[in-house]
DNA sequence: ATGAAAGCGCTAACAG
DNA sequence: CTGTTAGCGCTTTCAT
């Protein structure tokens, strides 16, 4: 079962009794042509409804108009809104820059999708949706020499190797946020973390380390838990902080955020009376919490966008910028200010 | 910028001193070919991973193994836990049969990016993520004739024009649950639902009808308020049913059963004490509610697996089933009994 | 069992 | 400015 085959570019050379040459030219506008049979060409096609077949093209051309999106997996289980929205927006900028995406949902151990979309030539390159410290596709994609971008920025010992690295300014917003949220404040905050091994953990620590610096609260009475990734994790780490008398809680992501808000509430604190949140991620999930977390915002959709947008000129052998940077809102609410 | 091309089929026929014919021969199986000769080939080809250009085979064979998975752009703004596991699943089903799938967002009235990827012939097909009762997109396949499936029952009036039309028993299942949730009840239930231009919330309010219809209370008893798409309508309609003295709900769908439990709690009603509340539709945010809630359970990643590889075994021309369907599992949780 | 040759639809030198 | 020609890498008759 296929689709049935439509015009193709000899038929419209033999209808107008021109050469494929000429249409070709007609098309791409590539090298010298009148403008009478360029405009003759175009209402031929115009009419007829003609469009070039991608693949004819696509091996003549050696390139597809196609770019693998590298997805993680763990998105089947629980939505992470980063990863839809920059999603939906490279899709969207892929689109009316002339690209398709196809998806390629990996694990850090299996990527075998997106190698044999790779073996195969589907793609003219690759946009990974996270960077991590290390990272064995990113190897096989440096060690292939396939083009990619990121979204996110690279570990250093990466650095340079991608095509495009996307990302917001995550330790100017945090150490801003950061500032906003603790400046002539005497209680002790806490930092409550997951896992390092994500770069924009490591950024958006930086940021809070340099905004502790600038403040009255030495480092030294900053407590700082990383590794938070369940709620019994986060149980632990709270309680233990509570214990200390840490009532202010500063979360590195909207999931640390929301198991943080769980743990004071289950010991019974009220906030912001009791004790304090806030979060380094702003989501739809902080702003109908109860109360609305104070929160740092980041547009995502904005960053696919960019990164996406920049990738593709590169692609095209265009003027491109390789590092985006894009900023920030810091949106306090009642959770803590 | 394209990535450098690697080793052909011609190269393999070089250095092995046989013709194109023999090594392709040898890789597809198709044709007589002598066993010695085809492990010579393959042998080759092992140690020099080659591996064909998709492109060129397509251009050859007139089509690309490439699906396009259209997603309502509505995804972006707000997760759909059905979409997410869905488009997962097709992913993966799709990559074990050797497709890919390309991601085509579209609006009902704007759907100019799966036209493109169709004028172009960048797929061989395409999957439609949920069905409508009106949807320009099923008209214009059909006047196209592209092979396409949906995840979902097709409206009436489209019988028979999708390839595969992959369904859980969604009237079963609702009849089912219906059943157990109100069976030897007394007390009148309403069904809440959101827009009857999704089938899949006729099918829910069949299913949902026929149950009543074998209960001890009148279908006339049994108020139905559908088109519930906000907080602000959800809490009009349920306030409404409460003073008629009404205290049990089963929702069409999880959307709607969030709304009408916060619309219960806000009245100063617990649950399941003073209200009861089900939902057709069960997803982590109903198992993790408070309490959690009685909901009848979709396999949607099974649902996704199977229309995709039903429709890969038509486009494949081989044997496959057009209609397939699945079950459901009913959880009676705390919310109703 | 194997090969020669044509063709899929488009692009891109190179001529003219 | 336009046409001729030769690919791009693979499949597929049709011979042998």
């Amino acid at each position: 079962m296929t689709i049935k085959p439509s015009i193709t570019i000899d038929d419209i050379a033999r209808e107008l009794g021109v050469s494929k040459t000429t249409v070709s030219r007609a098309i791409s506008g590539k090298g010298r042509i009148s403008a009478a049979t360029r405009e003759r060409v175009q209402a031929y096609i115009e009419e007829h409804n003609y469009k070039p077949n991608a693949s004819a093209k696509s091996l003549a051309e050696n390139r597809t108009y196609n770019l693998a999106l590298v997805l993680p997996r763990d998105f089947i289980k629980l939505d992470v809104p980063f990863i839809r929205q920059t999603m939906s927006a490279i899709v969207d900028e892929a689109f009316l820059m002339g690209y398709n995406v196809m998806i390629c949902l990996e694990a850090i151990t299996d990527y075998s999708s997106l190698v044999r979309t790779l073996d195969y030539r589907k793609v003219d390159g690759v946009i990974l949706s996270r960077t991590l410290e290390d990272d064995p596709v990113v190897e096989m994609l440096i060690k292939r020499d396939i083009p990619f971008a990121t979204l996110g920025t690279l570990p250093v010992k990466y650095a340079g190797k991608a095509i495009v690295e996307a990302d917001h300014d995550q330790p100017g917003g945090c150490y801003a946020f950061s500032k906003a949220v603790m400046a002539s404040r005497t209680q002790p905050t806490a930092l409550l973390g997951n896992d390092l091994g994500y770069i924009v953990n490591q950024s958006r620590l930086s940021g809070f380390r340099k905004a502790c610096q600038e403040l009255v609260i030495p480092l030294d009475q900053t407590p700082i838990r990383m590794g938070i990734n369940d709620l019994e994790g986060c149980r632990e780490a709270v309680e233990d902080l509570l214990a200390q008398g840490i009532r202010r809680f500063v979360c590195m992501d909207e999931d640390v955020c929301v198991r943080t808000m769980t743990v004071l509430k289950d010991n019974g604190l009220t906030i912001p009376g009791d004790a304090q949140v806030a979060s380094f991620s702003d989501t739809d999930q902080m702003k109908t919490a109860v109360p609305p977390v104070s929160a740092l915002y980041f547009d995502a959709a904005e960053l696919g966008r960019a990164c996406c947008r920049e990738f593709i000129h590169a692609l095209n052998d265009e003027s491109y910028d390789p590092k985006p940077l894009l900023g920030y809102k810091i949106r306090l609410r009642h959770s803590m200010i």
